[in-house]
DNA sequence: GGCACATGGTTTTATGATGCAACCACACAA
DNA sequence: TTGTGTGGTTGCATCATAAAACCATGTGCC
């Protein structure tokens, strides 16, 4: 077998994000479903992509849970794509991707987006990660523990 | 050209990071990296990878930047592969694709391992989006504008 | 130096994924 | 009923990936 190295039973939650929305087109998806794209034709028109495979991408993403099938909206017979709730909680990760590009890009000048909070119209926040008390936390700041077991009602 | 669609030219830093990090394997040997990970043959059995796409995503990831040879490290004459700060620059992306995973995943109890802070052990806050005066941000509360032009000097 | 072995790859070959174009099914309108 | 637009599926060529074999260099030991 040649299969693409699934990694649906690996203990690792990034490897297991990854095989939801780690290929190339998935993402990029979602990220116009976040801005309001429902339609398989403006998917495709936006994002210039093959049809047969956009196809095979929002089956996917609608079998993980991301995206759902929504029977109408503007009366038209035909359906919509729309995301769940775990859909729109992958905005911190196009914010992460973002802001990556944003400071490390070798050429910033070519992106012509910002991301602004819409009722100030300023740039938002760099994400950052703190602990439990506040402290912001580097790579180095942190390490894995063990997940705790699941308390079970008769132990 | 059937030529796997470059982003390279795209002017949404979503799509330029996807270009750089976004395949199945250079975001995993990143972490890896994190971990302290240097040498060839420990990514190459700690991924569990074939050896050849192993070099050829060494090598991308070299090229974009992400990482970087250096001569040695152990007294031995081989070389190591060392991240860059544009390397290290990816840590909120690996942090949201696990508290992702960790919200959202069918099966959370496969989770092995948990992120913690490591001066007191505890798990670390969730990555939050906040405005430039620190109010919460849900996607419904940003949107995109034109990225200013770049001050010229002679302007 | 010479030999075995480990490290760090490259080459070969098979198969899965991608991209494009053509085709098809259905809804809606005239 | 013919035409048009949306929303796909099917075929085929090409590319990327995976596994295994091969190879080059370094390293340890005598």
């Amino acid at each position: 077998m040649v299969k693409r190295t699934s990694f649906e039973g690996d203990a690792c939650p990034i490897a297991r994000s990854l095989e939801a929305i780690g290929d190339w087109w998935s993402l990029l998806i979602i990220r116009e479903a976040l801005f309001g794209v429902r339609r398989f034709g403006e998917f495709q028109s936006k994002l210039g992509m093959a049809k047969n495979i956009l196809a095979v991408r929002l089956r996917a993403l609608v079998d993980h849970g991301i995206l759902a099938t929504a029977p109408a909206s503007d009366g038209s017979a035909y359906q919509e794509y729309v995301l769940t709730p775990k859909g729109r909680g992958t905005f911190p990760i196009l914010v992460a991707l973002r802001q990556w590009s944003e400071a490390f890009d070798d050429h910033p000048e070519e992106i012509a987006t910002i991301l602004v909070d819409r009722e100030k119209g300023r740039p938002v926040r760099k994400l950052e990660l703190r602990a439990e008390d506040g402290r912001l936390l580097s790579p180095a700041d942190t390490t894995l523990k063990p997940r705790p077991a699941p308390r079970r009602r008769s132990a």
